[in-house]
DNA sequence: CGCGGCTTTGATGTTCATCAAGTAAAGTGG
DNA sequence: CCACTTTACTTGATGAACATCAAAGCCGCG
């Protein structure tokens, strides 16, 4: 993990106006607060595989991811629940940032990642004057988690085949936007995302593969019968 | 469905000044403001069985549930899934009322109920003056969708004995605060929530009693043994 | 080079859904 | 209020879906 220093903080001049998810949270923000938020905010950039939030240290930011790809989970024990897998546009810090003082989930790379963090002090005051910015933050939250939760039931009403397909068509439609990509999670991950055994998951992928579904060559995914596919996904 | 009016309207009296949730929700609202809500509000109520939101409906009203039960359910073609089971201080409209035009999810009563109903305009209103409203409001989704999520990942983590116990646990500790307690729910209706068959969750119910954990009159169960079904509940 | 983690396949056993069939309970119309 | 229908509950038997165990190949990395 390492502190991204943006050269034009230097010239006083506020690189956060352009900022491409600014229209996300920001849109309503008034041009001075954007100036203190700019000179505040700290951005980090993190490598594949680092940790970004560890679950219980204390919610003192606003985090949302700039670029790449993150794994929202929770450890029980040895094991760990994958909860979504979340792409910039997607992830905003984690639900809990207003109701808990600890973050009750980790957040972790999938791929070179850059995460801006706002002082959670300084949502709450531009927040309490500026009450078009509350409802847009709202309105954000309201769709992540809810998002999650469909999600959630999505994939709990499918079988094995049905749960995989499905993460194969969530990569494919809502992350790469391709038919061909390479997996950013191993085999076990897929299992602990979808609450399936690392075992039948690779199993599934060959089977599928044996069926022309899909195409393998180690983490590259190539999507070859669509169709069947979604078939697969929709009734098991 | 009946409405319910409330005769201190007459004298022009806001009877929602001593709502037990106000503290919840309007902690923050000015008396002015709490007045208008007052004389604006609807209140209806619903008994046992009732439908209070069908998904695919449009959302005109934030609601919560003043007193009663009521079961938070997706349907998909002939079947359905139950993703919460809420009481009062619990179940917030539903998390969509901020992102969504159209309901989600359906919402029925599983008791007498009572909704309070206050329209989305006025919510909006009152966010946009008075930011600490804003505040409180996004705290309380933060919590429901926080524990909604939380609650269906500590379910899938567990095996069906273990969501059978959990579900109990859940009865005896959140909502009746007591070890013996008449079941809201169907048998089939626990099925949907943890997602196992009815059939198994007859049999795992059948199990605990002849292994004299819990007692069951019909739709009355007693727990026996507490400590066993929370070892049930953690392990199997 | 060798170690550990990831991947793969096969064999085995457990868990769970489904089917069937019967009883009990609850609603419905005459 | 009673016959009738429907819905909820229960148990057993069977097979399918899935986890677990085991063994081996692969790959990246120190």
């Amino acid at each position: 993990m390492q502190i991204i220093r943006e050269g034009s903080q230097k010239f006083e001049e506020c690189v956060c106006t352009n900022c491409d998810l600014r229209i996300m949270f920001f849109k309503n923000v008034k041009d001075q607060e954007m100036k203190t938020i700019c000179s505040t905010k700290i951005q980090y950039q993190f490598h594949k595989g680092e940790q970004i939030i560890q679950e219980g240290d204390p919610i003192l930011n606003f985090s949302y991811l700039k670029s790449g790809l993150v794994k929202l989970y929770k450890t029980n024990g040895a094991s760990e629940q994958i909860i979504h897998i979340a792409k910039p546009f997607d992830f905003v810090s984690i639900l809990s940032v207003f109701s808990q003082e600890k973050y009750q989930y980790s957040v972790r790379a999938l791929e070179e990642s850059v995460v801006c963090n706002i002082k959670m002090s300084k949502i709450f005051n531009i927040s309490h004057e500026n009450s078009e910015f509350a409802m847009d933050l709202m309105r954000r939250m309201s769709e992540v988690s809810d998002r999650i939760i469909q999600e959630m039931l999505e994939i709990r009403k499918r079988n094995l085949k049905g749960r995989v397909a499905f993460v194969l068509l969530y990569f494919a439609n809502d992350i790469f936007r391709a038919l061909s990509f390479e997996l950013p999670v191993s085999r076990k991950e897929i299992a602990e995302y979808i609450g399936m055994s690392t075992e039948n998951v690779i199993r599934t992928l060959s089977e599928f593969r044996k069926d022309k579904v899909i195409k393998i060559f180690g983490k590259v995914i190539e999507i070859e019968d669509k169709e069947g596919l979604e078939m697969i996904s929709k009734h098991g």
